[in-house]
DNA sequence: TGCAATCTTTGACGTACATCAAAAAGACTT
DNA sequence: AAGTCTTTTTGATGTACGTCAAAGATTGCA
């Protein structure tokens, strides 16, 4: 992954890396009070996190794709604070956090990625922050939009038409909004022609009136 | 900080942390845009951290005190995304953080320190979403409030008598409230005999009605 | 010591989103 | 292909919190 490495240092890398694992859609990769020993790298497929409260309420906290990297909540107690489940069948590099540590006092590049790695998700949530303290409905929901667009665009992928790997309620519980309301912004955008909506089907009309819609350094 | 250390790899530790500085309330210690170089070890004072929206909206994104590290967040890009203002007079040390990287190569223990600094205030904004999320305002402050009282203990001060460093302005902007609604919130609670309010001073009569208000892991 | 500026409280009213409900559209099963 | 289950859409109504406004309280400054 990181760059500026020769081919010896590269095999002590893929160590790291070697081994893999399937998840079927709606199977979970690890879960809430579970003993953290790995982080993962998702070769493909698609995740959502979430945590939940006392009282079972649930947050979903991201959604993360190919290239990403999840389990970061488990380093400070050992053990896991949310959930990860994937919403499509998906494909994960293991990687065990202690061997990570050992490479990474050895290879400072990749002592600096994994740095980067957990600020970035830092900066996320800040984002996220914002998101859920101060905007609105219609605000959320094209930050959203716009987010997954440029990481789908950074896969190579279309940016113009999509189709969403999770329900109006997991993006409502992302946004702070019930499944409703974000079935509603949906289609008052439609009504607007900034996109087309068929059920998880998205087209992206007017890609610039839904940038303008964001308001707030966009959470990456 | 951390344990595990002989007299001489002390010494080696006590260089990242030899720099200090004073920051008047009301000043910055770094703002969003600023080039990344360090992390500040809080020794004395309280300090707020906040993003903001390109039309000028703030949300405040923590509340740090003695013994927190704040900067987490540009690592990432080599520059702050947020702003950290001294709530009242403050001093810090200055870690230089590629110093801290050179060190956490040589010293396990600090590089384990690094990683779970980093993973714990992921999780805190894990459950900063939540609360945004899900929560009533009456939640949201109870939550805030033992959140503060447990800090504040674990510093060896009152749980039970204190004075906010903030005002209700910023104890809105964390929680995603307008502090008419913080204000009103707080009234509520001294009607019903859990706390006492005067101003920026807090007493805490019943503690355990308020932790009953927790229906959430509480964000430390 | 008084006056301005700031912060906090409280009241009256408005609104964005939640809730409740039911129909419509897909998806999964046998 | 029919039937069940799940998801999504849309409408009608409710409410928690926001907005606007004004009166204390506190702090700072001259």
């Amino acid at each position: 992954m990181p760059v500026g490495f020769d081919q010896n240092d590269m095999h002590k890398l893929d160590e790291v890396v070697t081994t893999r694992k399937k998840i079927k859609q709606g199977d979970l990769l690890f879960e809430n009070g579970e003993t953290f020993t790995s982080l993962y790298a998702i070769r493909t497929g698609f995740f959502k996190t979430s945590v939940a409260s006392e009282d079972g309420r649930e947050q979903v906290t991201g959604f993360q794709m190919a290239g990403e990297i999840i389990g970061l909540d488990g380093i400070v107690n050992d053990h896991h604070t949310c959930n990860a489940v994937a919403l499509e069948d998906a494909e994960v590099c293991i990687m065990p956090f202690d061997h990570i540590e050992d490479l990474s006092r050895e290879f400072p590049v990749l002592q600096k990625h994994v740095h980067k790695i957990m600020s970035r998700e830092i900066v996320r949530e800040n984002g996220m922050m914002m998101l859920l303290g101060n905007m609105s409905a219609e605000e959320r929901l094209a930050n959203f939009l716009v987010n997954l667009i440029q990481r789908l665009f950074a896969r190579g992928q279309s940016q113009s038409e999509f189709i969403l790997r999770m329900s109006r309620e997991e993006i409502g519980s992302y946004l702070g909004l019930k499944l409703e309301t974000v079935s509603r912004t949906f289609s008052k955008y439609s009504e607007e022609g900034i996109i087309e909506v068929k059920q998880r089907h998205i087209k992206i009309l007017k890609p610039d009136a839904l940038k303008q819609l964001v308001k707030s350094p966009s959470c990456n």
